[in-house]
RNA sequence: AAAGUGGGUCGGACAACCGCGGAGGUUUUAGCCUCGGAGGAAAGUCCGGGCACCGCAGAGCAGGAUGCCAGCUAACCGCUGGGCGGCGUGAGCCGACGGCCAGUGCAGCAGAGAGUAAACCGCCGAUGUUCGUUUAGGCGAGCAGGUAAGGGUGAAAGGGUGCGGUAAGAGCGCACCGCGGAUCUGGUAACAGAGACGGCAUGGUAAACCCCAUCCGGUGCAAGACCAAAUAGGGAAACAUAGUCGCUGCUUGCAGCGGCGCUCUGCUGCUCGUAGAGGUUUCCGGGUAGGUCGCUUGAGUGAAGCAGUGAUGCUUUUUCCAGAUGAAUGGUUGUCACUCCUUUGGAGUACAGAACCCGGCUUAUAGACCCACUUUUCUU
């Protein structure tokens, strides 16, 4: 729980530099093809708070996968949608080490280009903490369907 | 100085750290280095073109678009210049701005009547006729009828004003104005000016059908071209099988044919009989997932000169400026700039995000700046 009590001590700055070396966000941590989401869409646990949904699944890989599943129909400008991915991205980027084993598919919620981009960033690492502690990983159910 | 008109430019800057997509280099295939990475509208997808595939002898019909004239352009519903009409003191702005004497249609209410006009009130009743009256001439009343000058209705009453004329009136006649207009002049043309003559004709509506002139094949980069795993299926070849016996050929241990036999399936459950199939490997073509190309050097950008009122064209020169594909172009911090506020501080910096590429149009846009011009006021 080394990770929590640093989220703990900079509440302020969620962004702030990291210390350690690998924040690096390649090809290989995203979800690239429509398999893999159908993938997460078939067998999964659904995190939510007021901002955001985050549908979670073990991938039972050294690393964390995201794919974002931003919908026209509820954010209808472009400049939104990508406003939005920038966020997820960037506070995904800067806790890949928390998410290890997941894969992680990102909705968006209607009217979300209101809110300032402080709010969702601390809400979105809510989201981390929670998905962390729930050893979603673990189960075994989960494993053998694999 | 204020108010305004038209056009143009910019649309936060710099640094550090953490990241993302592309190209090149290096190379220990995972890094490292270098270079560059959103817009004026990238938007709406409303026009036009390039490009690609499909269709197509030629022509016509249908359908659609455009619509004062000339020019520019690859092309256009675009732009430039000009004309006409309207608005504004003005700089300027706005205009689907061809044709309803080819045809068909439409028009509420009011009103007697609304498109081959119409007689409600009014005026007249010369002419014709009836009656009355009078010696007679004549006079009076009525009717037939005449009349669009006046009243009234209406957005609009079938040119206006005046004089003549008349029973009363009337383009019935005349003058001026308006309208049409042979012809002449200027202009490439739209159109403008003059105008013999005509005689009141020709009301409105074509974002009503329609007529006339010009133009238009369809679908869009998910176009389209290429490479192509695995699985199933198709075709071909080689090797093998459970064997054994016989025959034939010769290169003498192989090949072919036939019988018996093995496994499975069908023909009736079984038997017999009969028919069909047999395992492995390789190759070929079609083609799916997936990938590559199309994909950014182009009607390109900047500068100068020349031609043109201008849109634009020509010549020389300069430069390479995003190419993603579950989709990059970002985040944090600091300094500065500008704006606002509740002023030791805080907040904000518009509209908005490339998706094959260009030329336009339309719409959105905090704020800042520049140029030209107009009107008003003040000072000299």
């Amino acid at each position: 729980m080394h990770s929590n009590s640093e989220l703990v001590t900079h509440p302020d700055s969620p962004l702030s530099p990291p210390k350690s070396s690998d924040f690096r966000f390649p090809k290989s941590s995203r979800l690239l093809t429509p398999k893999d989401y159908a993938q997460v869409f078939a067998d999964a646990e659904k995190f939510a708070n007021r901002h955001w949904t985050l549908i979670v699944r073990a991938n039972h890989l050294d690393y964390p996968r995201l794919g974002l599943a931003i919908a026209k129909k509820q954010l209808p400008r472009a400049v939104w949608r990508n406003r939005i991915k920038r966020i997820a991205r960037e506070a995904f980027r800067l806790h890949k080490k928390e998410l290890c084993g997941y894969d992680i598919v990102v909705l968006s919620r209607k009217g979300m280009q209101e809110i300032d981009s402080f709010a969702l960033q601390k809400s979105f690492l809510h989201l981390v903490r929670k998905i962390r502690n729930s050893r979603l990983k673990s189960a075994p159910g989960r494993k053998e369907r694999l």
